[in-house]
DNA sequence: GTGAAAGCGCTAACAT
DNA sequence: ATGTTAGCGCTTTCAC
């Protein structure tokens, strides 16, 4: 086992130059393949490798990409995490994966870390509370691709972005729920400074009002998206006179709630009060009866995030203003015994 | 905005030499506090941070630490990798936390990666089959700081290691049931090559002993524990001749898989049939009923975890063989409905 | 297609 | 407590 010090050894042993054995290691194209294949032989052999702290050094470039995220258990972004790591982990990629615990101070910390650390690129879903987005600026100013997924900043902000059909799911949540006839629509909303729930909720208000099913403002619940807060405003649903026969919570933990409150009330699910949740957490398929919930398909999301950062590492001294429309990515509604008509 | 160049331009500044300013930037303990003031404000004014490929290039060092978990989504291992990355964040390390998706395969090119990457230590949860160890060899050999945890190499290997007290989960999670008064306790376990698996099933073993209950092995089940695989064993049971009136399995999911097999079948929880489970798994709260299992504080382990690793990093360059015995986390036996008493 | 040469920005041994 | 000095191992112009 060698000492793994240079390649000048290499090129010694081999009579040739140190760059063409440098630029052989690299697959750079202008090397004869005789000689890469030479070349990687022996290194091969001598249980040679680059050294990467003498390369990133070298080339500015580090060949590691930050992700932050919310959380990392959370399904969906665990889910995206995995699809993302993978992918970069092909092309030589490593990733730093970095939670914020949705916490905008966490987050802006994060973001100077990463950067201190000369990441080749940033990818980000934002706290819930984010709407200032200047912590990020020290990217974009210094040209390090950055690309937002999920929670995106609501306004303006120069960085691609890749987003679930948010709308589109609050939209078929409660036309399933209409369309099994339910007349009374209560819906759990996150802060509507997210995104994510602003969309949910217009989808929500569009089905309504397309099929002419009045909007009941003390029906509708704008909060952090916890047990505890979904068991509460769902007890006070129950208390009301004229009480609801169907819910859209814009996640699954507040479905979970809600079920959980019907049970311990006596009201039956579906029969009485049906149910739609939000992210097919795989929680909502394990419980009785199966949560009805929208799929965000987190695979193609991270798959969507891998190609795109990739895409503007590599492009980044080719074009430097090469942001596009946001890339939407589907939902699909899953439909469970929740809101199974009887 | 300064171009962040080097902190030569400090030291002019100054009128000091650039060795002081490196080690005032790095809190050399030789420097004057004045100096060191002074230094760091000015670098703050001129927005300038050591650049840190240079940093890891010259000293050898990455502060770079790399994990290996089986799935970055399994609740416990999410809960681990939480904590690890917050303390170690705090020590100036950054974590690259890497999937082996129990593929000992994906385990063996983890490792060289990592080495080739040269992170400053790793810390390991190998795979279910992992019982070649070999391919770590590489680090122990290079004495990069190694740690293993929760599933751990059965024999002798050369690295430190921290585990749950597995032997004790068992052997409670029994007697549990046993106290309860159940006279026939079935048991789903892991393979057996695996740690985890053979120690929970060595305290369940010990706790039939203890109380005199006969052990039958018709009713023990060794197999990866997917939702399916204990579906289909619980399944058998239910079959047979004479019915076991409780069931410890060694995760979550096969317990949640009993349940479900029971409320098909007709079967009371806990009346007739009473479940204890292990990981104390979010899932395990939110069905109905609710299942008891044993909790093995994730949170602990994680804290270990990260001052070990940072232990063997630190102590490196003193002692060498600072191996000790393996660190035993503690578990704790978690009630819920699924074996109370009525 | 290959070689020569010039550092990248920092740390650390040694000196004082 | 601070300064001097010598590279770390690699990439990358520029030349041919």
């Amino acid at each position: 086992m060698s000492k793994n010090k240079t390649f000048i050894e290499i090129a010694k042993a081999l009579g040739i130059s140190p760059s063409t054995v440098s630029r052989a290691l690299n697959d750079h194209p202008r090397i004869s393949n005789e000689t890469k294949q030479k070349v990687k032989k022996l290194a091969l052999e001598l249980d040679f490798t680059l050294n990467p702290m003498a390369s990133s050094f070298r080339s500015n470039k580090t060949q590691t990409i930050g992700i932050i995220v919310p959380r990392i258990s959370f399904y969906f972004h665990a889910t995206v995490l995995t699809v993302v790591q993978n992918l970069l982990w092909k092309e030589g990629y490593q990733l730093i994966i970095c939670q914020s615990n949705d916490s905008p101070e966490v987050e802006k910390e994060l973001v100077n870390t990463l950067y201190a650390s000369r990441v080749d690129g940033v990818i980000a879903a934002t706290t819930l509370y984010t709407t200032d987005f200047s912590h990020y600026d020290i990217l974009t100013r210094k040209q390090i691709p950055l690309v937002f997924y999920d929670r995106v900043p609501v306004n303006y902000y120069p960085a691609q972005i890749v987003k679930g059909d948010d709308y589109k799911g609050g939209f078929e949540a409660a036309e399933h729920l209409i369309k099994l006839g339910c007349k009374s629509i209560a819906h759990i909303s996150g802060p509507l400074t997210c995104n994510l729930y602003k969309d949910r909720y217009a989808g929500y208000i569009d089905a309504l009002k397309k099929y002419k099913i009045p909007y009941r403002q003390e029906m509708v619940f704008f909060h952090e998206l916890s047990m505890d807060n979904a068991v509460e405003s769902i007890q006070k649903i129950f208390k009301m006179e004229t009480k609801p026969d169907g819910i859209f919570t814009a996640n699954d933990t507040s479905a979970i709630g809600a079920l959980m409150v019907a049970r311990e009330l006596g009201i039956e699910v579906p029969k009485e009060f049906k149910i739609v949740g939000y992210s097919n957490d795989p929680r909502s398929s394990i419980i009785s009866p199966g949560i009805t919930t929208i799929d965000q398909h987190p695979e193609i999301v991270g798959q969507q995030l891998a190609i795109t950062i990739l895409d503007l590492i590599r492009g980044t001294e080719t074009k430097v203003e090469l942001i596009t429309e946001p890339t939407i990515t589907p939902i699909t509604l899953t439909i469970r015994e929740s809101s199974k008509v009887l």
